[in-house]
DNA sequence: CACTATAGAGACATCGGACGTTTGTCGCGG
DNA sequence: CCGCGACAAACGTCCGATGTCTCTATAGTG
């Protein structure tokens, strides 16, 4: 397959190279068609698989633009790339949030305003009221550490964060929090969190931060095994455990 | 539009529950336009779009796959993304970087072999034979820093910093560092990462990252700094540099 | 004159069918 | 047992038609 590919690449390289800058309104459909020679159905999925990515918006009965190009639209996907991660490397992501939020964090204790600490500390205080609530944790858990990282005003890191930490990957997290009745002592590790930040203290926020993505990390280690067990049972029933990997010998 | 980007979210629902695990077949085309209610026109632009984000795998003459939503596959579209972000936000790309990277070279450190060690010894060697071949210097760079971080065994991280580091900004990077006559010191910033590696030094490891990470960081904003003002000249010939942040007073 | 309702044109959304090309397979013959 | 050729299945591409939404210009109204 190389017409449709052709086309996408061509219409990357024109953005890319400023031919269509951000805001920039692309030819019709068939027009476009003619253009890089295929037919219009070429070009529509050519155009989707853009607008997917968030590089284009397409507006039906008006035309196809092209977007602001924002790291907010275009690492978009990088949230739905991490919900369909095999379960095995989802460790890996939380390897790499361990790595990150930490140094974020502590750079945020440098430059959080007032009226963003007053935030922070609604939220926590929301999120003490909904401790029962999985939904409502997680929701104000997402609101949380959004609000703490995007205070650095780096909207590429702020939406690798956001990518990283998918819904999905929180509601296994806190599904595990709950069960295991740790729910409580991570909103405390939120609280220590924002004490850090409060004080404006880049080290304690830095330390705060890695303490609360181990505790994650341990915990979605004990729902992914609990997850594995029971796919091995359904699997083999009174088997013992075996490779859980998913390759094959031929 | 809904119909299309239903079947999307179908299709990538029913890899996420695991009906239709890595490698399993997808119906032929016409019969999953059927079980979706709409036609085949748009079933193909639903795949499309998740065959260009590496989730599904079209087969000509043979079938639709799903693949094995390895890290590596669902991140590459990262660097796609990095490659089309404006030149302002390019700094936001460094910025993370400088906090990602650091952290993960001084994470080889505590890992790397002595086989990996001579890999870079010998990409190395090869950068200062190349020193006067941008394309050449730019290849080797890529190698030394993917390899030092695929040292650390997560494919996620990996597939993370190579996408942060696209090629046309290292490109960007190695066009400053030339013309700058700063070459061969950035050459020297790797060799004191390679002695902080083989010396199994994590935090001299993360230094010299930074202090290398650093340097790029400082170089590309020559080159952007350079580059705002010829887009300034070019849009006000003979007129003084003024903001070159894109806003406009109305 | 200012504002609103409306008709028209333009553009994307979706459909259905047709044909070409590639690939995997299965049976035949060596 | 192995290789070869024909068949069938599946994706790649194109074309034309129709539906539906948006923007705009126009005519009408107060």
């Amino acid at each position: 397959m190389a017409l449709t590919d052709d086309a996408i690449a061509k219409i990357r390289s024109m953005i890319q190279s400023g031919e269509l800058p951000p805001g920039a309104r692309l030819p019709p459909e068939p027009q476009l068609a003619a253009q890089m020679g295929l037919s219009r159905s070429g070009v529509r999925e050519a155009v989707k698989v853009l607008e997917s990515a968030r590089v284009l918006d397409v507006r039906r009965g008006d035309g196809t633009y092209v977007t602001s190009l924002a790291p907010r639209l275009l690492l978009e996907g990088l949230g739905l790339a991490v919900e369909l991660l095999r379960d095995d490397t989802l460790l890996e992501v939380m390897e790499v949030r361990r790595m990150l939020e930490p140094v974020a964090t502590g750079l945020a204790a440098l430059r959080m305003t007032d009226a963003q600490l007053d935030e922070l500390a609604q939220i926590l205080e929301d999120m003490r009221a909904a401790a029962d609530d999985a939904e409502k944790l997680i929701q104000f858990d997402t609101a949380f550490h959004h609000t703490v990282i995007a205070t650095t005003g780096n909207e590429t890191l702020t939406s690798l964060l956001d990518g990283l930490s998918s819904r999905t990957l929180r509601a296994r997290v806190w599904r595990g929090l709950i069960e295991g009745n740790a729910a409580h002592k991570t909103i405390d590790e939120h609280h220590a969190i924002y004490l850090a930040l409060r004080s404006r203290d880049q080290l304690l926020a830095q330390a705060s931060a890695l303490i609360h993505v181990n505790t994650s990390e341990a915990w979605l280690r004990t729902v992914l095994a609990a997850n594995a067990a029971k796919a091995q049972r359904r699997a083999h029933p009174g088997a013992p455990a075996g490779r859980i990997d998913g390759t094959d010998s031929p």
